[in-house]
DNA sequence: TGACATAGATATCTTAGTGAGATATCTTTG
DNA sequence: CAAAGATATCTCACTAAGATATCTATGTCA
């Protein structure tokens, strides 16, 4: 399957603060959880998830903490803020939008 | 209503395609289309919309020429092109899976 | 005459996403 | 034990799309 690129269509930052909705997660968990629940649709590059991240957490929608475990392995959970849920209705809002614009598009054109 | 940048979601090539599909048309009459069926949800700014124009035509997706009418009024005209129309599906196609992976994170997060 | 719609162009800017490479740890398996 | 593969994060250089703003010009209508 030739991956085309730019194929999440400016979707990453919806897809990342929704899947944090429901529980913290770090940025390789949210990469899998993108990837599994889209059943192989989507798939996400470290190159673009982790800007993404450091973005969301610089406009505050999403905080981030280094993780503390019993071992060395270290990940940064990320919870997403009440200004990021905000956001998060807000963009699914326009995601919509913009899919049924394009779907009327594509239907009657 | 506030105009969000990027609010097209790399979905205008698809929406200019699928707009020449049926007929040709000029730049103008294309953003016309566009914003009329579908009802307003999207718009589309000169300065995307002829850009994007010279994309498709410089990639070999539609082929323009000038109009040639009565009076002194200019309009370039573009056609849909064979290559095009292969395009278009695959465009479409695209957009849809990557509308069905969105979905799938929306519904299920 | 002035306003507005039609029609096209482009220069500059910002941003997202990609690709590639780097680092490091943990786990599995031969 | 060693190698391979999975987990986990980061960054740099590049490309490209889209937004904003501004410009030119003609046609129409009040």
């Amino acid at each position: 399957m030739s991956r085309k690129p730019d194929h999440l269509l400016g979707s990453l930052d919806l897809l990342i603060l929704k899947t944090l909705e429901s529980q913290p997660n770090h940025g390789f968990g949210i990469t899998l959880h993108i990837e599994t629940v889209s059943e192989r649709l989507l798939t996400v590059e470290e190159g673009s998830l982790y800007p993404a991240l450091h973005r969301l957490e610089r406009d505050g929608w999403v905080l981030g903490e280094w993780m503390v475990t019993g071992n060395q392995r270290r990940a940064r959970v990320y919870k997403i803020t009440a200004a990021g849920r905000k956001r998060l209705v807000e963009a699914a809002e326009t995601w919509k939008n913009v899919h049924k614009g394009v779907a009327r598009i594509l239907r009657f054109s």
